[in-house]
RNA sequence: GGUCCCGUCGUCUAGCGGCCUAGGACAUCUGGUUUUCAGCCAGAGAAUCAGGGGUUCGAAUCCCCUCGGGAUCACCA
């Protein structure tokens, strides 16, 4: 049975697009084995939560469609899934190391910690605990006994550290070159390290697939794991997006927020399809294709180790695609919700066939569909001095009986011959009388929509 | 700085020792369609496969070194 698992912690306003990276790829993992995946929130810094963080970041991860099977919404067979729910869970098994001797306490203060590590660093040594309280347990329990805090270190052994990466293949660590972990902080929360470990454990995780940065800490996972005695969950670290500079992903430069994308019209398919292309391609070199066709064909082995730069102008194109494959009822339906209710439908269902291969996103329609709903009161072109010309359209518009689109058009191709002057030059000014814009959807088509009196009316406004 | 990871067009990638005078996609540019903008169609430029050494009849593909980039070193995750 395969299990896998994302354990986002709320410390931002929503999901970052990082994150849904690798959900993804678990989401994937899972379902194509006929498995698990499972949403647990590790929320055990308590200073860096962000208030109604978790919600956004289960709400959107719900909307994009990555559904969880156990998760602090759905629950499940392990619950709580939220760490801060279990601490009595990692307090035990912290102890429990302690018993066994691959843990002990510390109650040394943060300021001889960073005295130490100060003057470790000037002489160019790896900052390390000296392992004072480790030499003195039985005065430091005598100590707690009385009240004094204390965290819970882990002890990790002088020998090398040996793992193997899905992705990556075998990592080999000195454990010379790692700290004492703090496993238990002196709030009696966990560390992400004692969490993590424990939890994928107790969770029966059998997949443990996430971001690249978790890498250099996977070695003092593997000293908890071994230190409970428990056998190892598969890993795979899979690279971090990155920034144009190649530096990790950030709001600095790009959007950096799932709701940013979708705020904007991009579509959670698109959005998936495109998070999918990120150290993995279709073996058919496929590039537009659907979640059940990801998860299908989607190998953990297939992943690439280099990092990829996040472009959302290519994102912008995919989007379009998935915009222009639309029924024109599904995009109204997009659009409405996008824009809001207070649209008549009747108006934009007519206006989606004119501008639905001009959209990048749902955020475009408006831009170019404004005119339809109100009157222009700027105009991109000065028309001022072509009252005349106006004049001549409105004479000929008010003789056209019936108002379609070839009709209206053949009237002012006519019109425009008759004048003299080149279909761009006539269509321009026209365009801009009707839409206030120079960029617009076809103009007849637009003039049918908007009615014979309104035409005639914006049109006149410049006589 | 220590440790670990990575290195094919601007970007995402294909490539798994001969099919590579390196393929596709986005972006860019040119032409066509045209009443603007898109879209669509056709085409172009763009990678000494980071560099240097090996191994081999043969290397983008295997090995070594150098360089470059990134991640990480907290009572943060």
């Amino acid at each position: 049975m395969v299990r896998t698992r994302i354990a986002p912690s709320p410390t931002g306003k929503d999901v970052h697009v990082g994150s849904v990276s690798t959900a993804l790829m678990n989401y994937a993992w899972a379902k194509k084995n006929d498995g698990q995946f499972i949403i647990r929130i590790e929320d055990t810094d308590q200073t860096r939560l962000v208030p109604g963080g978790e919600k956004r970041m289960l709400e959107t991860l719900e909307a994009i469609g990555l559904h969880a099977d156990e998760s602090p919404l759905v629950g499940g067979p392990y619950a709580p899934y939220r760490q801060s729910e279990r601490l009595a869970v990692y307090k035990k098994h912290a102890e429990e190391l302690v018993q066994k001797r691959k843990a002990y306490y510390c109650i040394c203060k943060p300021e001889r910690l960073d005295e130490m590590r100060k003057k470790q660093q000037a002489v160019k040594q790896i900052p390390k605990y000296d392992r004072y309280c480790y030499f003195h347990q039985e005065e430091i329990k005598n100590k707690i006994v009385k009240g004094e805090k204390y965290v819970i270190r882990l002890f990790i052994p002088n020998k090398k550290i040996i793992f193997n990466d899905l992705i990556r293949g075998q990592i080999e660590v000195e454990g010379s070159n790692l700290d004492d972990q703090i496993i238990l902080k002196s709030d009696g929360y966990p560390t992400y390290h004692l969490g993590v470990v424990v939890d994928d454990y107790l969770m029966k995780i059998t997949h443990v697939i996430r971001g690249e940065e978790w890498l250099p800490s996977t070695p003092k996972h593997i000293v908890l794991y071994e230190a409970f005695g428990w056998s190892l969950p598969l890993f795979a670290h899979v690279s971090l997006l990155r920034n144009p500079d190649k530096s990790k992903l950030s709001k600095r430069r790009n959007p950096v927020w799932t709701s940013e994308y979708l705020e904007k019209g991009i579509l959670p398919e698109a959005l998936l399809n495109y998070l999918s292309l990120m150290g993995w391609s279709h073996p058919e070199g496929k590039e537009i294709f659907s979640l059940e066709e990801y998860v299908k064909i989607f190998d953990i082995k297939d992943v690439q180790k280099t990092a990829p730069v996040f472009d959302p102008v290519k994102l912008e194109w995919m989007n379009g695609e998935y915009l222009r494959k639309l029924k024109v009822q599904s995009l109204k339906l997009k659009v409405l919700g996008f824009i809001g209710k207070n649209y008549p439908e009747g108006i934009v269902e007519k206006t989606i066939p004119l501008v639905q291969e001009r959209m990048k996103k749902l955020a475009d329609y408006l831009p170019l569909c404004e005119f339809f709903f109100q009157a222009p009161a700027t105009w991109q072109v000065d028309l001022s001095g072509k009252k005349d010309f106006f004049n001549r359209v409105v004479g000929v518009l008010e003789k056209v009986n019936t108002w379609k689109a070839t009709a209206i058009g053949e009237a002012m191709q006519k019109l425009a011959k008759e004048l003299n002057i080149k279909n761009s030059q006539f269509f321009m000014d026209l365009r801009v009388a009707i839409t206030g814009k120079r960029i617009s959807p076809p103009l007849n088509e637009s003039m049918e929509i908007l009615r014979k009196e309104e035409c005639l009316e914006r049109v006149k406004k410049l006589t």
